[in-house]
DNA sequence: ATAGATATACTACACTTGTAGGAGGATCAT
DNA sequence: ATGATCCTCCTACAAGTGTAGTATATCTAT
């Protein structure tokens, strides 16, 4: 399940916490979309129905994420990867790497999971 | 501008040649979306107003890119990187490496890239 | 010059996404 | 126990997406 940009900020405050009322998430998501407490509500009862968001309505709290954020990031990794570089995982970093300085220490840290592979 | 999966199919075969007429890009898509020639029409025209595809009427062949594979994919490779990944690279590269094997040649060259970005 | 194929244009319709209003029930403080 | 607040549910609506029908103009081969 892709999520879009509004689902994405969603999730984000979900996973930040275990459960979440209304305003909970509301108040989470003010800074970051503004949105109306009606409008919050719209998301997380359509989110349940996709499977996103679990709801127990008998808690205080009835609020929460149903899917792991690493499950969420793994499926975008693999639609980039599939649909923009048809799985070439190498080409897809070259080009990560190439528009991207990073740190010497991400370096090392890279260098050295290249090392692990090697059989 | 980021692309949808069905303007992604589009844009691959226009990203494949020069310019097309209707029926080559029908016939190009047919065996990818088996779309309807006015479904093809349609998705055409509207990309032209995205600024996605040039149409020159004058032309047998009308259609053509009006955007480069690699604008696009810079676009879904950063959305990838800030949305998910809060642009830390390094992070983001270390999990395509965890999933995906790639080959001992691939190891060699991003070995070698990592070296040259070495100052 | 006329039939058949192609291309263009316009229209339509269901579904999804982004956003919120209104109404009714539950809760809480005074 | 009543008014204020909050929560839930339902409804709505515009924009965007996926898909195709219809109608008309144009080209091409006979």
């Amino acid at each position: 399940m892709k999520l879009t940009e509004a689902e994405w900020a969603v999730m984000e405050i979900l996973w930040r916490g275990e459960r979440f009322s209304l305003s909970d998430a509301v108040a989470a998501l003010q800074p970051v979309k503004g949105w109306n407490k009606n409008t919050v509500f719209t998301y997380l009862t359509r989110m349940e129905h996709k499977g996103l968001v679990a709801i127990d309505r008998s808690l205080a709290k009835p609020y929460a994420a149903a899917v792991t954020r690493e499950d969420c990031a793994r499926e975008e990794r693999d639609d980039l990867l599939t649909r923009v570089y048809g799985g070439a995982t190498g080409d897809l970093i070259a080009a990560f790497l190439k528009e991207s300085p990073i740190s010497k220490d991400e370096i090392e840290q890279l260098r050295s999971m290249l090392d692990n592979m090697e059989v």
